[in-house]
RNA sequence: GGGCGCAUAGCUCAGUUGGCUAGAGCGUACCCCUGAUAAGGGUAAGGUCCCAGGUUCGAGUCCUGGUGCGCCCA
């Protein structure tokens, strides 16, 4: 007999299945995206959440250009896991992803395709170009993210570009048009005067250029600082682009820098100068003239200023000291020359104090008739000496240099821009109380994280008016017909309508394709302003305006069936500025309500070090290639596993910890699956509660607790609480205790018996649980898995039909829990001692131990002695006993182990007393003697 | 320069209202098993809790100031 181990082995029920060890997920992944785009999957799921409560995560639309990377990748599959999530939870959510198609990327890009030939060729032409490309890359980007197993109606996306899409975006100007927010006003922009066009910031290159720089003396008037005495006294600003003074409306000053009111001579013509400028840069800027005697008079801060007015040198103009925090006292004199139609900085600090915005000076660049005479019809570069000769002149110029500097050109012209005011389109946030409303609406939205509360409000709190013109031709137009004889511009909330109609059924190209007597609203006068005085606008949109307007376009358009508000909006934190406000802005004005419930922020995809990942960094990975490479689910568990509120690091180090962390839950899976295949035949009718066992029925109450956990986890979108949570439990509850524990009873015990049947009840919950709860992060593998689930009658035809599992009450035992403990704890200490004997070489596996645990404390030594035998059978030892010393001062238990004088049952490998009991098996144990005889009457 | 954040073992994360001899899993090292086997099990080592001050009997936890990193703005 002892040379037939073999046929004993094959009466064992060892674990067979089809599910293969190894992932090999980018083969598998595109199969069963295949699959489920066959089945209709989504159809099927939306189908079965017809009418149950709606809850819409509104996809932001990312911009249509370039293949996605990491932070697609990371907001794709976060949005994927809570709409999976919440599907499995009972709700209708349906996902309608989207693109931003218009702006200054891609037209940018074809405007470098076609090279000069862009020039000479009509809107309609480019705008046809950039259509080719932003679908070209729709295309590309539906693809890559089909391939991370995104879930939604990939079929049917929103585009910006969709006609339905562009008449919501003008329904939405109509409203604020019909309100009262558009408004037009002078703003400064950047513009080349050699193209005569307006330039984008990501349309500028910044070049070394030579400027003249001069220092400036400019006259008080009244209210200087009491401490400076009688005058007169100037202000003495510097200026690298002297051609903007003309322009000069103010000074401005920062408010908490000291100022100094200085006396002294100057050298070439002997007179006395007063001059005030920033205690900082005195030494510097009188030491360019070599001017070492000076006289500080009066010393004061900057707020101290803001009364004060000024004569402009060489323009009958009083102008103002005003406060602003950008000034500092890096070089010039700390007071800033200030013409807000010829800056950024100025024009806010303009508009803050309601200053004109000045700008005489045409599209070529030359100064028009509100210059002064000597500089009319003079081009501002050719000006600039002549307005250094005019300041001479009149004896007002404290000094000048060359200055050699970094300066804006235009990236088609190469040549150098400058900043010139123009009528734009504006929202007033002030406007019916737009921001104040705009604040209220904010406080009644969840933001996750909660500061993502505090940013916004700052943002719509600061923010200026909402500039939403944009003199481009890739969006969508502002349709708005000028008079040209009487300047008439007309935009009224009916003729926005009437365009809005027309772009719904031909797209916004009809703006640029049909005459302008097939343009005319039926609001506009045309006796009083004929068709063949008026002209098409030719700015468009700002691209935020339209993607502001999605909650009009696509939640409000029935075609999509979704609703609003919308339950979650989910981005990266800088749409906080971006995508978050102008939804919020164009809602409360249009709407006078939010356009969503929540707001969920993550972080920014950076790499191990921390530092942001960049292609120009070389530190990027691609989203597109690790796909490739280790397959999506591995990356959608990375993703899961991390925290998102903060920024999210990753490497390739990482990517393989995830795909060992894989590994071990598919082992799992794979093992469970093992050990049910034949379950399929097993009623579970026919089973009783009653035969589990108390480690069944602890594992169950583990199992509860598990879902509780992930549960809560997923509710606040911590999905990483919930992943490792189920990682843990895989490896920690699962293999290395409950199931290890459970193979002698899974292979030894009779095939049909009650002992393995409870087994396999619990596995099959946990199996069940599990595959589920996992379904949402790792979908592919989920599908897998269930595919391969016994009882495949009765079950959904996917596990992405399945609904979210609930704790069992039944098995909720908290004396039972508190008892495990104590028992788990003495394991843990049976297992040190076995480690002691495995050193000694006396043991190998733990059956082969005896164990004998010793102990003062009576209460534990009477638990342990009533639970011997299970913490026999949970240590997995051939023997054990439970000695109770009362004298010894040991608290805490002892264990003694030694190698066992059993011998060992060759079917099931433990060394008992029985073994050898039998005559007719010998070298078994009286439990295999058992099944045995079972086996042989069943057999 | 400003606003909003973040900083605990190699990695991913725990550490309620200040009491910690700072935990978990993974990874690592070593060992066992060979009936989950390109699997499975065990044991162990690993941290000046970013730095410097302060409050307190006591600080990873509170305050102040730095440093580094991210987003947004200038």
């Amino acid at each position: 007999m002892s040379t037939n181990a073999k046929p004993y082995k094959e009466t064992l029920n060892l674990p067979i299945t089809k599910f293969d060890m190894k992932a090999n997920l980018t083969v598998k992944e595109p199969l069963f995206q295949a699959r489920w785009a066959n089945q209709d999957l989504y159809g099927q799921i939306r189908e079965a959440r017809k009418g149950q409560e709606m809850r819409v995560l509104h996809d932001g639309p990312p911009y249509a250009n370039g293949e996605i990377h990491m932070g697609h990748l990371l907001n794709k599959v976060l949005k994927d896991i809570v709409v999976r999530y919440l599907t499995m939870r009972g709700y209708d959510s349906p996902y309608v992803p989207g693109w931003d198609c218009h702006g200054l990327p891609i037209e940018h890009k074809v405007a470098k395709d076609l090279g000069s030939k862009a020039a000479g060729m009509a809107a309609t032409e480019i705008r046809a170009l950039c259509q080719v490309e932003a679908m070209k890359w729709v295309g590309i980007q539906r693809d890559q993210f089909k391939r991370l197993g995104v879930s939604g109606d990939w079929d049917h996306p929103y585009l910006t570009l969709d006609r339905r899409y562009e008449a919501g975006i003008l329904d939405v100007l109509a409203d604020l048009v019909e309100k009262g927010y558009v408004f037009r006003q002078l703003k400064p922009i950047h513009w080349d005067i050699h193209d005569r066009t307006a330039l984008a910031e990501a349309e500028l290159e910044y070049e070394e250029v030579t400027s003249p720089s001069v220092f400036v003396l400019f006259p008080f008037k009244t209210g200087m600082p009491s401490a400076l005495g009688d005058g007169p006294w100037s202000a003495m600003i510097w200026t690298t682009t002297p051609w903007t003074l003309p322009a000069n409306v103010a000074i401005a000053a920062h408010p908490n820098l000291d100022y100094v009111g200085v006396r002294f001579v100057d050298p070439t013509t002997g007179k006395t100068i007063q001059a005030v400028l920033a205690a900082a840069l005195v030494d510097k800027v009188l030491s360019l003239r070599g001017i070492t005697e000076v006289t500080e008079v009066a010393r004061f801060k900057g707020a101290e200023l803001e009364s004060s007015t000024y004569q402009h040198v060489f323009l009958p103009r009083t102008g103002r000291l005003v406060m602003a925090d950008y000034v500092s006292a890096e070089d010039g004199t700390g007071l800033v020359h200030t013409a807000p139609g010829h800056g950024a900085e100025d024009y806010m600090t303009g508009q803050k104090y309601g200053l004109p915005t000045l700008s005489p000076v045409d599209a070529t660049g030359r100064f028009t008739d509100e210059a002064p005479d000597w500089l009319v019809g003079k081009g501002v570069f050719v000006a600039n000496p002549e307005v250094v000769a005019k300041l001479e002149e009149l004896g007002v110029l404290y000094h000048q240099m060359p200055l050699r500097h970094s300066y804006p050109h235009g990236w088609r012209s190469k040549k150098p821009v400058i900043f010139r005011a123009t009528a734009q389109w504006f929202i007033s946030v002030e406007h019916q109380g737009l921001r104040a409303q705009t604040l209220v609406a904010i406080n009644g939205v969840r933001w996750l994280p909660s500061w993502g509360k505090s940013r916004i409000d700052a943002m719509v709190g600061g923010r200026p008016d909402w500039c939403i013109s944009r003199q481009r031709a890739w969006g969508v137009p502002i349709p708005v017909l000028t008079c040209e004889l009487t300047g008439y511009q007309h935009l009224t909330a009916t003729s926005v309508r009437f365009y809005r109609d027309l772009f719904r059924n031909e797209g916004a190209n009809a703006w640029y394709s049909r005459s302008v007597a097939e343009l005319v609203p039926p609001d506009l006068d045309t006796t009083k302003y004929p068709v063949e005085n008026l002209t098409k606008g030719t700015d468009i949109l700002d691209v935020w305006f339209e993607s502001g307007s999605s909650h009009r376009a696509v939640l409000d358009e029935p075609t999509y069936g979704l609703n609003r508000p919308a339950y979650l909006y989910l981005e990266g934190s800088d749409q906080h500025r971006g995508w978050f406000q102008s939804s919020i802005l164009t809602s409360v004005a249009a709407n006078g309500v939010a356009p969503f419930q929540t707001v969920l922020t993550h972080g920014f995809v950076v790499d191990e070090h921390g530092k942001k990942m960049a292609k120009s960094g070389g530190n990027a990975i691609s989203a597109v290639k690790a796909t490739e490479q280790y397959g999506a689910d591995v990356l959608r568990l990375y993703v899961a596993s991390m925290d998102y509120a903060e920024d999210v690091r990753m490497s390739e180090k990482g990517i393989k910890e995830a795909s060992e962390a894989y590994r071990k839950i598919r082992n799992t899976f794979r093992y469970l699956l093992g050990n049910l295949e034949d379950y399929a035949s097993f009623d579970p009718a026919s089973f009783e509660v009653a035969d589990l066992q108390e480690i069944d029925r602890w594992m169950l109450g583990q199992l509860n607790a598990l879902i509780r956990d992930v549960t809560a986890a997923y509710e606040t979108f911590d999905f990483y609480r919930a992943s490792q949570r189920i990682y843990q439990f895989c490896s920690v509850d699962l293999s290395s205790f409950y199931l290890d524990v459970l193979k002698d009873r899974l292979y030894a015990e009779a095939a049909q018996g009650a002992e393995r049947r409870a087994a396999q009840f619990v596995m099959a919950k946990l199996h069940e649980t599990l595959v589920t709860m996992l379904a949402p992060i790792m979908p592919h593998t989920a599908e897998e898995i269930f595919d391969l689930t016994p009882r495949s009658a009765t079950k959904p035809a996917s596990v992405h039909l399945a609904y979210w599992p609930t704790p069992d009450p039944s098995f909720e035992d908290a004396e039972l829990a508190a008892r495990w403990d104590t028992l788990r704890e003495a394991r843990e200490s049976i297992l040190v001692a076995l480690e002691g004997l495995r050193k000694e070489k006396e043991i190998g596996s733990a059956q082969e131990a005896a164990v004998a645990i010793v102990t003062s404390d009576a209460k534990l030594a009477q638990l342990l002695e009533s639970n011997r035998a299970t913490l026999l059978t949970i240590c997995m030892v051939s023997d054990l006993v439970i000695v109770h010393r009362s004298g010894e001062d040991n608290q805490k238990l002892t264990v003694h182990a030694s190698k066992s004088t059993h011998l060992k049952c060759e079917r099931c490998w433990n060394y008992r007393q029985t073994v050898g009991g039998s005559a007719r098996h010998p070298s078994l144990c009286d439990r295999c003697v058992r099944v045995l005889a079972a086996f042989t009457s069943e057999a």
